[in-house]
DNA sequence: TATTATAATTGCGACTCGATACGATGAGGG
DNA sequence: CCCTCATCGTATCGAGTCGCAATTATAATA
């Protein structure tokens, strides 16, 4: 019962992470944006072309509309993002990156996170991937948002090529389109595990 | 090379990590308090009596000093901390959890979450607390942040009473001042591993 | 056509947050 | 004892977040 020793509580999992998250939040004042604004241009980034939207956006972080309105217009006035038509969809709009927005990127904090992860022993980063998707997935199911993976591991995806006899691009049987590879790596609103 | 399959990567780590993140705080505008008075709220109920400072408080949360001042005039007048004065130390505060604080907490996310880890694997769990506690350490130290950890882990903490022959409190070296086990605790702003 | 649903925006009020400046207390040295 | 300097906390300001409610525009449907 002594609970100094090896027992491994909730609580020591999500104190660190809580202040985890708190830190990285403090770094996210910087580079001309701050942090709802960071968080908006990394989605965008990760987001296929389905999925660019204020509407997806604001799914992804269950925030509101209003909230997001705001936070992309501020992200187009800086210049790191250009609003666009969404074609054969004149109510939708498509939110794209410029270059300023994609150099801005590679000074995100969350991206450094990332690069230090890469360092970790594997067997503590595969179990990581393991427990930290376990822990978004329950949060995911209690707040019923939408679970935003990539074409790999939705129900509509069909990969095509991979016997030899059909070579092309992949489909998504759900908007019934092409996928590219790269399209595949993108998180997508559609997405549904399975 | 297949980056689809089981290798585990940093941004695998990283990503759904942030989502979590930004979903917890979305969470939190509830209960009649906002993301950052429940950020205040849950250390000033961790931190033991060296600590309950907004001073201290500033640091955890690597704020400033003007924000806090207003998260925790709000939290008072919201009745759910009181300030006090400090003994021997005129400049300084203790804030210290009313009943309705404390209850608040019963409704925490973050606790919940906790809660939620409890339900993990035990080897996962394990290697998600060594591995969150790597990445944590990581970032305090890039930061140049304090650790605010529990007294075991701290180089100024004396344990007595272990070999039978001293009962009594134990002590913290630093401060010369007698801990109570409950006290060892709660986290402490003068905290140094070793 | 009238109705209803969806996409995005606007305005509002409470609040965060960094920055700056300020007042008060404490510590150390002539 | 006074002077300096660091520390602790506060007040104020401007930009911006955020949820909420109302609004416009477009689409789908009865």
């Amino acid at each position: 019962m002594g609970d100094d020793g090896k027992g491994a509580t909730g609580e020591m999992i999500a104190w660190p992470l809580e202040r985890l998250s708190r830190l990285m939040r403090a770094k996210e004042h910087d580079g001309g944006l701050n942090p709802a604004q960071w968080e908006a241009l990394r989605y965008l980034s990760r987001a296929n072309r389905f999925s660019n939207s204020p509407g997806a956006l604001t799914r992804y972080l269950g925030a509101t509309k209003g909230t997001i309105s705001q936070t992309v217009k501020a992200l187009e006035r800086k210049g790191f993002i250009i609003k666009g038509e969404r074609e054969g969809e004149r109510r939708s709009v498509t939110l794209v990156l410029t270059e300023k927005g994609v150099q801005a990127l590679t000074g995100d904090s969350w991206a450094a996170l990332a690069k230090a992860a890469d360092g970790l022993g594997g067997k503590t980063r595969r179990r990581l991937v393991k427990g930290v998707g376990e822990l978004l997935a329950g949060e995911l199911e209690k707040g019923r948002h939408l679970s935003f993976g990539q074409c790999p591991t939705c129900r509509y995806f069909r990969e095509k090529g991979r016997d030899g006899d059909r070579r092309g691009p992949h489909q998504c049987m759900l908007l019934d389109q092409p996928l590219s590879p790269a399209d595949t790596h993108r998180i997508c609103v559609e997405h549904v595990a399975g």
